[in-house]
DNA sequence: GCGACAG
DNA sequence: ATCTTGTCGC
């Protein structure tokens, strides 16, 4: 693979993202969080999308793909690792979510296109990017207390939020990822929190792609009462 | 040259 | 990311 050729693409299609609010519906009435994982020693790469109402935040529906690992991971370029997968689940909804949220940042990257910026370009779809460590950029020491929240800069530019959404927990980073701006970003994060560290559509998907026990309690009951 | 480095 | 038990603190 030619990590030369994959940069350029980046810095080609980083000039695509649109960084204002482009909502089809506002508010969304489908919101949705998408997360990767892997299986027998990375060789099977899994990714699932699972679709919540808003404002109840309910499941609705999820799909899980599972392919053949396609690249190696390499800090900064995550997205060609992982969108193949996240692709043909999407492919397999029935449903299409107003809003998407992704496991990991968007543009808060080097070349500002994080996999969150990268993968609502090719859904074209609004998406946040919610990551769970930093990549790039240089913030101010968080205050200890909950809420606190810093801009996150990079060569001059904010590229997004250090955020600690729950108390005594490390922060989250929190990034436009297409069709969105900043402010929005980290307000529709805070719309759709239910008292954990990560936001709902983030731990639904995180618990399908890694098979919680919790989430696989869950199926089975819900395919009794038949959702 | 050295350190940093999403998942 | 994944492999895994107990443990500390609210």
């Amino acid at each position: 693979m030619d990590i030369q050729a994959l940069r350029h693409q980046q810095m080609m299609r980083a000039k695509e993202i649109i960084r204002t609010d482009d909502f089809e519906v506002m508010p969304p009435r489908l919101i949705a969080g998408a997360d990767v994982g892997f299986e027998q020693g990375g060789d099977v790469t899994r990714a699932a999308i699972v679709i919540l109402e808003y404002p109840s935040l309910k499941p609705v529906e999820f799909k899980l793909a599972r392919i053949a690992t396609q690249m190696p991971y390499i800090p900064g370029f995550l997205s060609f690792r992982e969108t193949p997968a996240l692709l043909q689940a999407w492919s397999q909804l029935e449903l299409k979510p107003n809003l998407l949220y992704v496991d990991g940042h968007g543009i808060s990257h080097p070349r500002r296109l994080g996999i969150a910026s990268h993968f609502g370009l090719l859904v074209d779809t609004p998406t946040i990017g919610v990551a769970k460590k930093r990549l790039c950029g240089e913030y101010m020491p968080l205050d200890a207390g909950p809420d606190a929240c810093q801009p996150l800069h990079h060569k001059d530019e904010q590229i997004g939020w250090v955020w600690r959404s729950k108390a005594r927990c490390n922060p989250l980073f929190i990034s436009a990822g297409h069709r969105i701006s900043h402010d929005t970003a980290l307000q529709w994060v805070k719309n759709v929190m239910a008292g954990y560290r990560l936001p709902e559509p983030t731990r639904w998907a995180d618990a399908i792609a890694s098979r919680r026990p919790a989430f696989l309690r869950w199926q089975q009951d819900n395919r009794i009462t038949g959702l």
